[in-house]
DNA sequence: ATTATGCTATTTAACGCTAAAATTATGCGC
DNA sequence: GCGCATAATTTTAGCGTTAAATAGCATAAT
């Protein structure tokens, strides 16, 4: 339990002989308050250890300083295994609303919670920041209550448009994922991913390869992946059913970094040298790609910014301001792979 | 701004033609109200969307249902580049309180942060978890404070003995380690890691490597790594002192997979078969390890156990009774590079 | 009839804080 | 010394909730 024996702001007072208020308006700095008076109750709540009660704080002032951010999960996903990608992300949201002095509280959910009950409608937050693999999934019923109320809320990658989102600039990632494998000499690359994700992002980079590899004159190459495919042995399986029915390439582009990964085991464990036969581009920019053999290639998205500019809109929509909503650039990140 | 036109307790019982205290109860499946009233109360919260206001009911229950994760890092540290160990970690810590019915903030501090007074001494959380690579850097005033309180505080890995403290089971694993080298024929097994770090954990695996290799009659190999040595390229550069100094080893432990990793580069780069010439055990099962070349064996450490002990051990503290803090268990996850 | 005994619901009282209004003290010019 | 501005503080109120004490009112027991 905690020790109960927690000094007030009412008890500050009492042995300083002075009203409560006046000590609460002391420690907050505030203009009509004898410098003298302000340093005495200083010195005393410095050696009391006294700290505010922000419970009161927040009921009275109807204010919680404090952010939500949801993962959202599909329904039984093992929490242990979550993409890497979205936990770095949360560190870098974590940091950055410390930095605006708010606090963050995590938490995992799935489509069937209600955000709104939960965080925001209970004075837990004062607004919602959304990540993760599910917001396409299943009902948008919880969302829509979100902004029945008009609660802040703001989505990582997501595509309706009465929801404030931000995502990374996808489509300028595959330009320059594309032009660089172009730039190598490359002239039949493929696409491995999902082509009829439900998620955003997927569809952006599917989408514009269809649209860039279009402007270079060049073949379109999509083997065929189960839908919402994003993980390492899906990209195995794709590369390997490119390798069995004998198509030619020399490219790969792949939607995520995990299905490069898989990809390049997969070229690997066919005798196709990565890097020379055949180049392969990733894209997300995880940690892990560094140490792959050969070391990927990849589009890396730029966590602290992105983490930086979803706190940033979000505290501004807070404010009733008009949150910038502009994608988060990416750059090439070349190694040996491409 | 939160749509301030928010139903409250209160009003719900003008509309019901109640007291509100008497919706609270209904509210909260209290006894002493009766069952109809109770189904009038909560249809109509529902329709209204009623949900209580947390910070009233913090304020007036005293608890805030809320678990403080703190995550240390080192002044300055880029927030953008922490080990996923400690993300992931963080993950299961998430997971792990929403599945006992509380809340999670998160945040990255130094040393020089006063958890008492932000966390458990404002009322923000009941109980503080503290994980990260600082906890033995400079001074622990801030912990003193926490205790001095009489504030739950749980660590991961600390050594101080008035602190409650789990860790992974470090000498079982090191024991793992070293026997499943020697299973495989390794006689001149070199240790890469700190050898005189403040962090307990490390401490713990150099001193059951210089044991274990004293049981097993095997001569002890330190090649010298700067204080405090964790990273890939220190895993590197002391790899690479052993093999210029013509040291023969046919055995590396390393303290953690990023040494690992580096020491496998270090291999391979002088043209040294790993798996076969010289194999390689590392320590924490880092998800990067399954795609490194050769994929790395290593220790693995379980971080949803973790997590659930964890919150498990701090929910128990806060309760008062004595926390279980017996060690988590490690496994071999044994694949080609040893 | 009168007093117990359950129920149910209401009243009253905090929890610790901030904001605004009301009060007291202080200084200054004439 | 009187008013009058100005500064410093206190008083009063209330944020939305839960917990304890209280009241009303049936029905059962004496």
């Amino acid at each position: 339990m905690i020790n109960d024996s927690r000094v007030t702001g009412h008890q500050l007072a009492a042995m300083l002989g002075l009203s409560q208020p006046t000590v609460s308006r002391a420690l907050r700095g505030h203009k009509k308050v004898n410098e003298q008076t302000r340093l005495r109750v200083l010195e005393l709540a410095k050696e009391l250890n006294y700290s505010v009660d922000h419970n009161a704080l927040r009921l009275r002032t109807r204010q919680s300083y404090t952010i939500a951010l949801v993962l959202l999960c599909r329904l039984g996903e093992n929490r242990a295994n979550i993409n890497p990608f979205y936990l770095s992300l949360l560190g870098c949201i974590a940091a950055s609303a410390a930095d605006h002095g708010y606090n963050l509280i995590v938490s995992f959910q799935d489509n069937e919670s209600n955000f709104f009950a939960n965080y925001t409608g209970s004075g837990q937050a004062d607004g919602l920041i959304v990540i993760g693999s599910g917001q396409n999934v299943a009902g948008w019923s919880f969302f829509g209550q979100q902004v029945k109320h008009n609660a802040p809320m703001l989505c990582w990658g997501a595509s309706k448009e009465d929801l404030l989102s931000i995502k990374s600039d996808n489509p300028q990632g595959v330009r320059l994922a594309l032009s660089h494998l172009q730039a190598k000499g490359c002239r039949s690359i493929a696409f491995i991913g999902p082509t009829d994700s439900e998620q955003p992002s997927f569809q952006d980079r599917h989408a514009t390869y269809l649209q860039v590899m279009a402007e270079m004159g060049l073949q379109v190459i999509c083997p065929p992946l189960p839908e919402n495919a994003v993980r390492e042995n899906q990209g195995y399986e794709a590369t390997v059913s490119l390798l069995r029915d004998k198509v030619q390439f020399d490219g790969l582009f792949a939607a995520n970094d995990f299905i490069a990964l898989g990809a390049m085991r997969a070229l690997a464990d066919h005798g196709v040298q990565v890097g020379t036969d055949v180049r392969v581009v990733g894209f997300d920019g995880i940690a892990t790609g560094a140490y792959s053999q050969p070391p990927l290639t990849t589009i890396e998205q730029d966590y602290r910014l992105a983490g930086e500019m979803l706190v940033n809109a979000l505290i501004a929509a807070m404010k009733g301001e008009t949150p910038d909503l502009s994608p988060v650039p990416v750059q090439l990140l070349e190694r040996a792979s491409a």
